[in-house]
DNA sequence: TGAATTTGGTTGTATATACAAGTTGATCGG
DNA sequence: CCGATCAACTTGTATATACAACCAAATTCA
């Protein structure tokens, strides 16, 4: 295709790629021609076709994988992320979630890790609840919290008003420190069941523990699928496909 | 050069290049090899040289001329960037990662989301760091630092206390604020290599921007292998399988 | 002398080819 | 039903070659 005279080759490809992915006509994360294929269509070499793809993917608008192709990028690794943050903000103080299920609440014998994290003796009973978060009718994520006994009285005088995950924790007890971890893992067969999604989606896990002047209160597991996590439209964590 | 197996050949050339500017034996302005001499000392193709040439320029170490040739480019205090890498030593020495090897430190035109972040223009010089921290002889976490150049006074007034990577970041100066941001990602190539893990392994990426009184001073990626994570010896989140 | 031209070297673009490395899906055998 | 193997395809690296665009210095010519 003759653009303007003098054009470069890998340049008319570029643009080409560039205009299809502004207009949406190659949405996000879909896959986008081969080198070959595009060599072909344009009547270049492999090396040129490539290049153009090259190019983009350095300036964050394609991502590729060897042996698999390439794909369009979302627009998250392109805007600012002061802009991501401000909109997390905003869920935090709205409220994200509509509707939140409690689907169990026993007396435990402390896992390690919680013991760990409470301070508690192993195998000493803690409460644990399991509550369901759900978006738009769909299971968002999983929380499961432990809570210390001791701390109970005040764990128990609130009344459970479940907006946010903020929300909720902070109900528990006036936090005077708060740590979390958070990392992306496989889901566990509890996950799986309640979010309904296939073991092999990756999820966002959250580790909360909440501190009241008495010591740790609780420590929390929250598991989103990545596929659904969603902020406000507008960040999407989304793994793959 | 006997570069370790397995080295790609253009990142030999690179590497060599690099420690040519960096112990200034090739000082500022001056010309080096061209591709032909380069490739001939190297043993490969015009290109395979050619690509190094091509991607140091890209990251703002030269500057080439068509016709002419490629100079060293980095108007930067060279001082300056050797002192930051005398802290990443310090790291080294007592940080809590049993190694840390800063594998990269340039100066770089600022990308966009940096730009944002540390309220400089698009593609100002920012100092770059790039850090594999190591726990049990493995790789566990990439660091991409990016430093803001005026702020870097403060950067190396400080006296520091290298434990964590926490401290290590609270070390960069006063904080003001500090915020971050952390998502489940797929990793990108740079951390695949550094890390040594497939593609389709879900990374933990935590994003922060430090603050002194002048303003932002840095903004880092801190990515994490997933699998690989864990906290105080105690909590090991393990994706299963 | 001074201007135009040639010449040699350099980077830029493009092609054709080959093999390596990685993923995916189908096929086959137990 | 499950695992292993294989085939097809994709991207990654590398080579060898050719010509275009460009610059600088040497050469040539008026």
């Amino acid at each position: 295709m003759d653009n303007s005279v003098g054009q470069k080759k890998f340049a008319t490809i570029k643009d080409y790629i560039l205009s299809q992915v502004e207009t949406a006509a190659w949405p996000e994360h879909s896959r986008i021609p081969s080198e070959n294929e595009l060599a072909t269509q344009f009547a270049v070499s492999r090396m040129t076709a490539r290049r153009a793809l090259q190019e983009l993917t350095e300036q964050g608008v394609l991502y590729r994988t060897q042996g698999v192709g390439s794909f369009v990028a979302s627009p998250k690794s392109q805007s600012s992320l002061l802009e991501i943050r401000n909109i997390a903000d905003e869920i935090q103080r709205r409220g994200h979630f509509h509707k939140a299920e409690l689907v169990q609440l026993t007396s435990l014998p402390c896992p390690a890790v919680v013991a760990t994290a409470l301070g508690l003796s192993r195998n000493a009973p803690v409460f644990f609840s399991l509550i369901v978060h759900y978006e738009n009718q769909q299971p968002l994520q999983l929380e499961a919290r432990y809570v210390n006994p001791e701390q109970v009285p005040d764990y128990l005088a609130q009344d459970f008003v479940l907006q946010t995950p903020h929300e909720y924790l902070s109900a528990v007890a006036p936090l005077t420190d708060a740590e979390h971890i958070v990392e992306a893992v496989l889901p566990d067969e509890l996950t799986r069941q309640h979010l309904k999604i296939p073991a092999s989606e990756p999820c966002l896990r959250l580790t909360r523990r909440t501190f009241s002047r008495g010591g740790a209160v609780s420590f929390a597991y929250l598991t989103s699928a990545g596929s659904r996590y969603r902020l406000g439209g507008h960040l999407t964590i989304q793994p793959k496909t």
